[in-house]
DNA sequence: TATATTATTGAGTATGTACTCAGTAATAGA
DNA sequence: TCTATTACTGAGTACATACTCAATAATATA
C-alpha cells in the first residue's frame, strides 16, 4: 500500500547529475541544481538517494553498467578471440562517441574518493565476461608471454580512450582512428 | 625595499596543498587545512595565491614540470629512437612509483574544470622535445603507416600509467612489468 | 470510498569554507 | 637608525549548499 516511487524520476535525478557534474564537476555541481533540471523539489532528491555521496555512487554503477552493456550486447562468443576483441572494442568506441557526458562524468568519478569499495567492485562486475576472455586468450598462448591480464585490460581502455578522444576532434576520420587503434592493441599484445 | 616574499613558503604550500589534494580531492580540501600543514597562516595562502583556483593552476604547472624533468634528465639524443623512447618510458615510471601522491593529484585535475586552457598549455610546454621525437621517427617509417602522433603519445601514457599501478600493487615484479609494458607498447608502435 | 502509508514540496537550518582586513612584524634601502 | 613598503596573522564575514521537516498530495489496499 501507500504511494509508491516513480522509477522515472530516479532516472530523471540521475541524467540530471550527469548534465551538471560534467559541466561543474562533482564537488562543485549543487543538489539545488539537480534537482532544478530534473524537474523535482530538493527534497525528492533526498527520498531517492539518502545523501549527495550515494547518488553519486548510484550514478556511477548505472554508468558502468551502461558501458558494459554497450560492449558486451551481440557478444559473439564462438567467433576467435579477434573478432571477440574487436566488437568489444567498437562497442566502447562507439558507446563513447555517443555519450560523451557519460565518458566525462565517469573519468571524474574513477580519480574521486566518494567511491566506496563495493560500489567499485559492482562496477568492474559486469565485466567479468571480458576478463574472463582475455585469461581463455592467455592460455591458448595468443598473447606475448607474461603479459598480465591487468595490463591488457587496462591497454585496451586506454587506447580505446585515445581513440575516443581523437575522433571526438577529427569526427571525419573516425573509421580510420578506429581500426589503428585497435591494430596497434592487437599488434601490440599478441606475439 | 621592503620584505620580500618566501620561496620556501611558497613551496611547502604547494607541498601541503598536494597532500591534502591527493588525500581529501580537490574540492573538498579546505585551505584552510592547507595552509595549517604548510606552516603558515591563512591569510598567507593568499599573499601567494590570489585564489584557490589559482593554486590549483599553479600545481598542475609545478608537477608537469617535474615529470617532464624526470622524463628528459639524461635523455640520450644521439640513441636511437627506441633508445630514446626506453629512456622516456624509465623516467616516467620511476617518477611515478616515487611520486604516488603528485600522480593522483594530477591525474584529479585533468578531469578538473578548474584548470585554465593557459594552464593546459604551459603544462605541455615541456614535451615539446619528446613530441619532436615522436614527429622524427615516424618521418623515419619506423612507425606503423598513419598512426596519429597522439594516439603514440597518449598510449604511452597509458600504459606507463598501467604499469605503474601493476607496479605498485606488486613490487617485487617491478622490473618484468617495466619491460614486458614497454616491449608491449613497441610492437605496438613499430611495423 | 475510507484510511494508512509514503512520496513530494520548498522554505528553513546548520555547517563549512573561501576570502578579507586591521593590526603587527619584518626587511630593503636611504 | 629611520622609514616606507610589504609580508604575516587569524579572527571575522559573507556566502554557498547539503540536508531536514512540517504540511500536503498521491496511491495502494481493504
Amino acid at each position: 500500500m501507500a504511494r509508491p516511487r516513480s522509477e522515472d524520476k530516479r532516472n530523471a535525478i540521475l541524467d540530471a547529475a550527469t548534465r551538471v557534474f560534467a559541466e561543474r564537476g562533482l564537488t562543485a555541481a549543487p543538489t539545488s541544481e539537480i534537482s532544478k533540471q530534473a524537474g523535482v523539489a530538493e527534497g525528492t532528491l533526498f527520498t531517492y538517494f539518502k545523501t549527495k555521496d550515494d547518488l553519486i555512487n548510484a550514478l556511477y554503477r548505472e554508468i558502468k553498467l551502461e558501458l558494459a552493456d554497450a560492449m558486451m550486447s551481440g557478444f559473439p562468443r564462438k567467433q576467435r578471440v579477434r573478432t571477440r576483441l574487436r566488437h568489444v572494442w567498437d562497442g566502447y568506441v562507439n558507446w563513447g562517441i555517443a555519450n560523451p557526458k557519460q565518458r566525462k562524468v565517469l573519468a571524474q568519478l574513477d580519480v574521486s574518493e566518494v567511491l566506496t569499495k563495493e560500489s567499485r567492485d559492482a562496477g568492474s562486475a559486469p565485466f567479468v565476461e571480458f576478463q574472463a576472455m582475455i585469461r581463455d586468450a592467455i592460455e591458448q598462448r595468443l598473447f606475448r608471454n607474461g603479459l598480465p591480464v591487468e595490463l591488457i585490460s587496462k591497454s585496451l581502455t586506454a587506447l580505446v580512450e585515445a581513440t575516443i578522444d581523437l575522433t571526438a576532434s577529427n569526427p571525419s576520420k573516425a573509421k580510420h582512428y578506429q581500426d589503428s587503434g585497435f591494430q596497434m592493441f592487437w599488434s601490440g599484445v599478441t606475439k
